[in-house]
DNA sequence: GTAATACAATTGACTAGTCAACTATTGTTT
DNA sequence: AAACAATAGTTGACTAGTCAATTGTATTAC
């Protein structure tokens, strides 16, 4: 490891540049935010969670947690009460309005990652999945 | 290009969390965010720029640039002056503060990335810069 | 059985970005 | 020369995250 630490910094700055677009792009897209799009997809695949729970697979602070949740709830997309074993935590499952919602917006971020990726070989996607799951790695050992 | 598309998803959510980490820690430990320690960088290697410009090479919004310059100046990190020959432009210019302050956080920005990628060889960063940097070119073709 | 502690969620104040509306200056048309 | 358009920067209102303080509930210790 002696690439020039100039370099590094550069490939950083592209990953925040990448990401605000996709980010952005996503919803413009789809209709829903990347973030909201997955809190609704865990649910779906995971079945119902409590908070903290969502917090865990999502990996952001509770405090956005809870906003989004304010949202999706204001659209119907998600049901949270509490729970009566435990009255401390909020059960969130997602409705059937929130299914419909994540199967319409499915063609459309299919296409829009297919067309991100549509130079890509299925070689690059594997390398570039396992060079940022090492770099996630790294970062969350390091930062903790 | 027959990767599935959660996985592809996936990569981009790891993406969104090394940034933030990145991001946070950067600061964290060199004292600068890593936007206006790049905007100080890009001063000194450049030389004096308009504020048009900096946006350019940041590809930040005018307004987020306008916003960290504000910071930057009040900190005499920066000198800003209207153009004489075009009094709509802004020349931002580094100061000796700012330049020191961009040495005195080397050594921890060094140790920072080298951190981040102790475990990858030469030939990972060539791949994952190759990688990224082609994904920013299709997010800039793309969005536009 | 009460006091202290831990836990889950919420709220407020902050940062860094976006877009859109505005101001001031410059350049162009006629 | 006056009107209009384009450009550079600023400001306000928004989003999505952070952290720290608060509230309410459950658990533990004595």
């Amino acid at each position: 490891m002696q690439q020039s630490c100039e370099e590094i910094k550069h490939i950083f700055l592209m990953l925040k540049n990448i990401d605000r677009q996709v980010t952005q792009n996503f919803e413009k897209r789809t209709g829903i935010s990347l973030t909201r799009y997955e809190m609704l997809h865990t649910l779906l695949t995971k079945g119902q969670l409590s908070q903290i729970e969502l917090q865990q697979f999502l990996k952001i602070d509770q405090a956005a947690i809870t906003r989004h949740l304010k949202i999706l709830e204001e659209k119907s997309f998600v049901i949270r009460t509490r729970n009566k074993q435990n009255n401390r935590e909020v059960i969130v499952q997602i409705t059937d309005t929130g299914k419909s919602v994540l199967g319409d917006c499915d063609l459309d971020r299919k296409q829009f990652f297919d067309e991100m990726f549509n130079n890509f070989t299925d070689q690059d996607i594997k390398h570039l999945q396992l060079l940022v799951r090492k770099l996630k790695d790294n970062t969350e050992l390091k930062f903790i």
